[in-house]
DNA sequence: CAGAAAAATTATTATATTCTAATAATTATA
DNA sequence: TATAATTATTAGAATATAATAATTTTTCTG
């Protein structure tokens, strides 16, 4: 149940990054390590990591560890959703 | 046609602010003047009237002037729907 | 175990948001 | 027209976010 106006804002806010967009975008089709994505993205491994994080804080994405490699997956469905309705609002 | 993800992350930014979610709230059943905002939710009249603007100036409510008050009403519904959306995430 | 690769964390700087207070602008009314 | 009421705007300080660089941690492999 989720009431708090404080939380939705918080997600809200989670989504409401160009960058945390691609990478949602990214990862709608299958799961990808940070490598994959900084390259893909063309940023800063740091910088993609700290945006994985804000996302994994928030219950978006899910992480599984593979060998040395940081799987992130969506977690969360919802969030593509609401992507998808802001693209058309 | 609404691609650009610093547009759709500058929509959600607008949506992402608890006070911006009591606005909509309230907004939602009828129209309302600022003062009238204002005291609904205990706020500042200049803070009421800045974030206000920033949901007007991103198309998500319209303000009509009606004698001496400005009537601030819901413009774009999807608004709503993706608070509604944010709720059950 | 040592070195390399991948990822996370930290510190720093720059920028953006937010709130408050003060002021300006607009409109209604006496 | 003067005053009051409503709203908008501006400036300032406090806080939050974001990007970079540097460091640390973890894990794999030789």
């Amino acid at each position: 149940m989720e009431t708090d106006r404080t939380t939705q804002a918080d997600y809200l806010k989670a989504l409401a990054h160009p960058t945390r967009i691609m990478i949602l975008e990214l990862l709608e089709r299958e799961g990808r390590c940070v490598t994959n994505i900084g390259e893909k993205l063309n940023l800063k491994q740091s910088n993609i990591s700290q945006h994985l994080g804000i996302l994994r804080s928030r219950g978006i994405l899910s992480l599984q560890r593979e060998g040395g490699l940081s799987i992130y997956c969506i977690k969360d469905p919802s969030a593509l959703k609401i992507l998808k309705m802001v693209r058309k609002a």
